[in-house]
DNA sequence: GTCTATAGCCCGATAGAC
DNA sequence: GTCTATCGGGCTATAGAC
């Protein structure tokens, strides 16, 4: 059944929930209607699934990737470089964290990038400044700037606009974001 | 038809072209299918016409702040100034400028937000490069990193989790999306 | 367990009354 | 010009063959 959910996450983020028909999954995923419901109570429960899958394996990364990182400014570097990375080897993942929010179906209850891992960049940004490492100010502004720049380039190399895979560009990019938050005194 | 075409663009937002009915259309605009179908030929032309006006007005407004602005960090400044006003005043039209892409409905030629003036900003930038404004390097990415602060922001805000107005806290989001890219001279 | 065929529902679009 | 009533089509979900 896992063929069914990336079949039909990826129809999902191309054409939204109610754009994408049960028959379109059958055609998509090879797996005909009587088994997408012996395996899904209906339609919003394989919405569903795939949702909360999307977030468990996002978060799992994320985690994962900060395991023995010290500093702030390596931390928000590891997390940069895990999204660029997902954006090249599962860019459906990426897009679907990017595109569901409430109403893109029902009982989305947020969007994913208001979810816990993305809370942690805060909790992060909001330590880096007690730091001193960060510019002093209001932490949500500071988390909002540096990953507004992390999140941009991935929605612009999803949509084609950025040509070279993003690890190509992530110093650059990375750089960047830091320049917005750092305090004077961090080079 | 003017209230059939905000009406519809409000629903479009929250659920998406193909999770709004017509019958939901009339409900919320108070005109009937019979009208409705008078003006627009199907609902596709519609959406279309949703489209396409909602670029040209952004367009004009957009045109409209940069008269008069010589340099680089000001006219990014307006540019920014401008999207943080209509993201309190029509909400609505920008959250449909951030969301509208190709899929999101039939015959959306491409993201509103890299339509021609996203892409004028992208050749401020390239300017402000050459005239050693903003440091040096690949000018889309500098774009990038200008705008991903300053439409994050939008976003974060019309999810609710920025919880005052942007204009409040726009001179500390310009500030740190101009310190992402100013050349090392530049304040 | 897996599929095909179909029931029942609701949508987009239209025709005709006023 | 404006609305309501309706048609045909395609959807979700199920029932029953294999």
């Amino acid at each position: 059944m896992d063929l069914v959910v990336r079949a039909a996450r990826r129809l999902f983020v191309e054409r939204g929930y109610y754009g994408v028909t049960i028959p379109q999954i059958v055609k998509a995923s090879g797996v005909s209607v009587g088994a997408i419901y012996l395996h899904f109570s209906n339609k919003e429960n394989l919405a569903s699934t795939i949702y909360q899958r999307t977030l468990d394996e996002f978060t799992a990364k994320f985690t994962k990737c900060l395991m023995g990182v010290e500093s702030t400014r390596d931390k928000l570097r590891a997390f940069s470089e895990l999204v660029f990375e997902i954006t090249e080897e599962d860019p459906d993942m990426m897009e679907y964290m990017l595109t569901a929010r409430p109403g893109s179906s029902p009982d989305c209850p947020m969007p994913l990038c208001s979810t816990a891992p993305f809370r942690e960049v805060q909790r992060i940004v909001a330590a880096g400044i007690a730091a001193g490492e960060i510019k002093p100010g209001n932490y949500l502004i500071a988390a909002i700037s540096y990953t507004g720049v992390i999140v941009r380039a991935v929605e612009l190399r999803l949509q084609g606009v950025i040509q070279q895979p993003l690890p190509e560009v992530a110093d650059d990019l990375i750089e960047n974001a830091w320049a917005a938050i750092r305090a004077a005194s961090q080079s």
